[in-house]
DNA sequence: GCCGTTTTCGGCCCGACTGTTTTCAGTCG
């Protein structure tokens, strides 16, 4: 169970901090959370506006003259407790409360129509205690089978849980890149526009941006941005000048458009492409060469004149560098790559030639074996590796082990329709608390991959997780390692474990490593992949898919893949069918 | 936990609505 942390001490006592009626309006949502009589907490909403009608001033009265308990709605208990609180500034019933729940519990009453008895009931049954875990339940169907739950309900979690996060100002990168790309396509329809491009921190391909960067050139500065600025997806305008507008979308992003005159378009668009660490490097290293760079363009020191660039191609080389894609642009080592011209030549989307990790009806996904293979078969995908979830996973649906023999069974029946797709037959298994894995020896070695991956006891201390990977790891028949730190964007730390020692004991065993490409997970962190690379370690870039439209994941894998300085002969899903075929079989015959 | 007595414990506001369930539970206002 967890238990929410001390908090931490803001200066003055709970009662300054929260006033009295707020208290009580907590404590009812926390008896309420705690399954107590509602009656009970009730009664505490009630003292709460009770307290709220008299103010402040009056209860401190009404507390020092003994009278409190003459107003109705404040009995015994309550009474007590408030003289406690106006007292001594705090009360202990209220702090023994609050510990025993965790706090991540008030976010999730947020979602319109969730209140305390579902919260509670996902806390009991699936150990959801923040929004991000709330969300990526609901992505992976898990509270369609819950009592009391279902399809429409975790729909609208969804749809709610997006609500909230409108309002957070951070954004995966996949959704903000999606209105972006929408925004962008309205400013092509102005008439008189140079160029436009996206810039910033979704150019850059940052798994987290907090807006949209736009960079535009024409010669009507003026319109352009009042165009911006009235296009109906704004909400509000928040600055309107003549080459700069920021608004904030009906979504509630914020986006920034830069205009520019057509022959600065390339300049500004680096500048607003960023990093802010990669043109502070770039601008240090220009002036060393009697270089100046700035939005406008790049200037001769000695007599400021231009240096006529016409895109950004022309700009890095004019400063000795070859062209430095957006996505590495971090001061991550791109600028003396660039120099030596050894930068990476970064994986396309198109080098993807089939997709692991898919979920069917046998466990939690949404679509069929068959419907799955379909849609493989449509995208043109070489290969399909099944891997729904293992037993332990019960949570999940997970497969015993007849089911797990019928999947296989009617995996072969498929091939026959599908040809043209190599049906793979495998498991996403759950890595045990000891590193053991779901299944016995003989039926994981029955299967054409496994996916090991940890679900549970994520929290576990740093040298247990890091024995338990590499135990796991050694398992003859593990393939791939599954969203290795088991980290959720917005929402759930990295599990504790030494990244450098999991990639090591992957590549002592010939394990692949999984980068897994749903949004929330990005994980591998395009941050660790340079260093995969280096070590000469494989990946491969997975959708963790649990319906059909997740398949598109595999573009955003494919984003931060690059970023990670992947190239194709890194990863392995950019292999054919029968090299994939043949490393599987090869690990097998090791296994065996 | 409060109230109001039937002075010691039983009742506590409720209707619309949704979604799940097939007669009801939970949320919202």
């Amino acid at each position: 169970m967890l238990l929410v942390a001390e908090m931490p001490s803001l200066g003055g006592s709970v009662l300054e901090r929260e006033g009295a009626a707020k208290i009580l309006e907590e404590i009812g949502i926390m008896l309420e959370l705690k399954g107590e009589n509602p009656f009970k907490s009730r009664a505490y909403y009630s003292a709460a506006r009770t307290v709220e009608l008299i103010g402040e001033e009056e209860l401190e009265r009404l507390v020092r003259e003994d009278k409190l308990k003459d107003v109705k709605g404040i009995g015994s208990a309550i009474n007590k407790k408030l003289k406690e609180l106006i007292l001594t500034g705090r009360l202990n019933y209220y702090e023994e409360l609050k510990v025993s729940i965790p706090k991540e519990l008030f976010e999730i009453l947020k979602v319109p129509g969730l209140g305390p008895r579902k919260v509670s009931a996902l806390y009991e049954m699936l150990e959801i205690t923040s929004l991000a875990e709330l969300e990526y339940a609901c992505r992976e169907n898990r509270l369609v089978n819950l009592k009391g739950f279902g399809k429409k309900t975790q729909d609208n979690i969804l749809e709610g849980i997006e609500f909230i996060r409108r309002y957070q100002g951070r954004y995966f990168y996949s959704e903000a890149r999606r209105l972006a790309i929408i925004l962008l396509h309205k400013i092509k329809e102005f008439p008189a526009l140079g160029e436009v491009s996206l810039a910033g921190s979704i150019r850059r391909c940052r798994e987290i941006v907090k807006d949209i960067d736009l960079v535009a050139s024409t010669d009507h500065p003026d319109r352009l941005t009042r165009y911006f600025t009235e296009l109906p997806l704004v909400a509000e305008v928040i600055a309107h000048g003549d080459t700069k507008a920021s608004v904030r979308l009906d979504d509630g992003i914020n986006a920034d458009l830069r205009v520019v005159t057509k022959d600065q378009f390339s300049y500004a668009l680096h500048h607003f492409t960023g990093s802010k660490e990669h043109n502070t490097a770039l601008r240090h290293r220009a002036k060393n060469m009697g270089l100046k760079i700035n939005e406008y363009g790049l200037f001769r020191l000695k007599d400021e004149e231009l240096v006529a660039c016409r895109d950004e191609t022309d700009l890095f080389n004019a400063l000795g560098l070859t062209y430095i894609p957006p996505e590495l642009r971090e001061n991550y080592g791109e600028i003396e790559a660039a120099e030596e011209n050894a930068l990476p030549s970064l994986i396309e989307e198109d080098d993807i030639r089939g997709i692991f990790h898919v979920h069917t009806t046998y466990s939690d996904g949404l679509n069929t074996l068959e419907e799955v293979v379909r849609h493989c078969s449509v995208l043109g995908y070489e290969y399909v590796g099944i891997s729904d979830h293992s037993q332990s996973a019960f949570y999940a649906g997970g497969l015993k082990e007849e089911d797990l023999a019928k999947q296989h069974e009617e995996i072969e029946a498929m091939r026959e329709r599908y040809p043209n797709v190599a049906i793979l037959c495998g498991v996403e298994s759950d890595i045990r608390a000891d590193g053991s894995l779901d299944y016995p020896d003989a039926v994981l070695e029955r299967l054409d991959f496994v996916i090991a991956s940890v679900h549970s006891g994520l929290r576990m201390e740093r040298v247990k997780m890091n024995e338990r990977l590499i135990h796991a790891l050694s398992h003859p028949a593990v393939t791939m390692l599954g969203h290795p730190t088991n980290r959720l964007l917005l929402g759930r730390d990295s599990s504790l474990l030494d990244i450098e020692k999991v990639f090591q004991a992957a590549l002592d065993n010939g394990v692949i490593l999984e980068l897994n490409a749903s949004p929330a997970r990005l994980d591998l962190d395009w941050r660790h992949l340079k260093m995969i690379r280096e070590m000469g370690l494989m990946v491969s870039i997975n959708p963790d898919a649990h319906r059909l439209e997740s398949f598109e994941d595999t573009r955003v894998g494919v984003a931060i893949a690059r970023k990670g300085w992947l190239e194709k002969k890194d990863v392995f899903n950019t292999r054919s069918r029968r090299e994939v075929e043949g490393h599987l079989k090869s690990r097998h015959a090791r296994a065996g």
